[in-house]
DNA sequence: CACGTCACCTGCGTGC
DNA sequence: TGCACGCAGGTGACGT
C-alpha cells in the first residue's frame, strides 16, 4: 500500500500504536528473511549495529517510513505490497509463527514485534548513519509550506514532459503515486499528457490545490485498500477516475477512459479533461 | 534531457 | 479444473 497518504497511515499508526506504540522501545534483535529486502548494509552488520537502539520518533518522508534510532536511521520503502504491522510477541524465537510474506522482523523491548511484510518483494529497507544519503534524492513535499503556487509552476516550467509522470517522478514532487496522480489531474481537469511547459499559472495553482486535497483527503480515509493488499483505508469508494474505466464521469456522464502513459494504466475523463491543440505534444 | 522497455516479484481475476 | 494471460499502489537500469 504505497503512496502518500497510506504511508502517512502506516507510519501514524506505528507512532501512536492501537497497544503499545513502538516510540520509545528498543530494538533487542532483528531478522532478515529475505536478504534483497535490505538495501544496505549487509545483513551480517545490520544485525550488528540494530540491536539495543531505541525508536526515538516515527516520520514519513515522501514514500518512506523513517524511523529515527538513538544512532542511525531505519528507512523502509513498501514499493507496490510492502506493510508493516506490529504485534504482542511472546519472546520465543524472533521468527516464531511468522506469516509467508514476511521479509523481516525486529523485537522490541516492550513484549512486541514489528514485521515487514511484502509479498511482492519489492519493498527495501535501508539502516543508515545519514538517511539524507536516500532521502536527499526527493523532491519536496506536497505539503511543504514553501511548496507556493508560483514555485510550482515555475518548476513545471522547468521541464518539458509529460505531466503525468513527471508529477510521479519522485525527484520533482516527493509522494504521488498513480492512483493519486489520476485522482489530483482530474480534480485539476488537466489531461495526463500536457506538457509541463505548457500549463498556466493558473492551471498550476489549481493542480497545486488539487494534489494536496486528494492527499489530505486520502489520509483522512486512512489511505485507500485494493485487492489483497488491505489495511482498511476506506479512499477506494471515493475514486472519480481511478479503475472506472467504462463508468460515467461523475461530472460529465462522459465514459471513463483508461490509456498507458510510462507502462501505467491512467483513468481519465476525455471530456473535462481535454488535450487542447495548445496543450498537445504535437500542436 | 525525455522517453520507451525491461527487470524485479507474487497473487488474483478473467476467459477459454 | 487447469492454464495462459493481463493486471496490480514503485522504482531503477538501459538504450535511443
Amino acid at each position: 500500500m504505497p503512496e502518500l497518504p497510506e504511508v502517512e497511515t502506516i507510519a501514524r499508526a506505528l507512532r501512536e500504536g492501537a497497544q503499545h506504540s513502538v516510540v520509545d522501545s528498543t530494538i533487542t534483535d532483528a531478522v532478515v528473511l529475505w536478504e534483497r529486502s535490505l538495501a544496505t548494509p549487509t545483513i551480517q552488520e545490520f544485525k550488528e549495529r540494530i540491536p539495543g537502539q531505541s525508536i526515538r520518533s516515527i516520520g514519513r518522508r515522501g514514500k518512506y517510513i523513517v524511523f529515527t534510532l538513538s544512532s542511525d536511521t531505519l528507512l523502509v520503502h513498501l514499493r507496490m505490497s510492502g506493510d508493516v504491522r506490529v504485534e504482542v510477541w511472546s519472546g520465543s524465537e524472533l521468527t516464531a509463527e511468522l506469516r509467508k510474506h514476511d521479509r523481516a522482523a525486529f523485537s522490541l523491548d516492550n513484549g512486541q514485534r514489528m514485521v515487514f511484510e511484502d509479498a511482492r518483494k519489492f519493498g527495501r529497507i535501508w539502516l543508515l548513519a545519514d538517511p539524507q544519503e536516500q532521502l536527499s534524492k526527493l523532491g519536496p513535499e506536497p505539503f511543504d509550506q514553501e511548496l507556493t503556487p508560483t514555485a510550482f509552476h515555475a518548476m513545471l516550467q522547468a521541464h518539458k514532459r509529460q505531466l503525468k509522470p513527471l508529477l510521479m517522478d519522485q525527484s520533482f514532487l516527493a509522494g504521488l503515486g498513480n492512483i493519486y496522480t489520476d485522482e489530483s489531474l482530474f480534480k485539476a481537469k488537466l489531461h495526463p499528457l500536457i506538457l509541463s511547459n505548457r500549463v498556466t499559472q493558473e492551471q498550476a495553482a489549481h493542480l497545486l490545490d488539487a494534489i494536496r486535497s486528494t492527499l489530505q483527503e486520502g489520509i483522512h480515509r486512512n489511505g485507500a485498500s485494493i485487492d489483497w493488499v488491505y489495511r482498511g483505508g476506506d479512499f477506494q469508494n471515493h475514486f472519480y477516475v481511478y479503475g472506472r474505466k467504462g463508468e460515467e464521469c461523475q461530472l460529465c456522464g462522459a465514459p471513463i477512459e483508461r490509456i498507458v502513459v510510462g507502462q501505467r494504466g491512467t483513468h481519465f475523463c476525455p471530456a473535462c479533461q481535454s488535450l487542447h491543440e495548445q496543450d498537445s505534444p504535437i500542436g
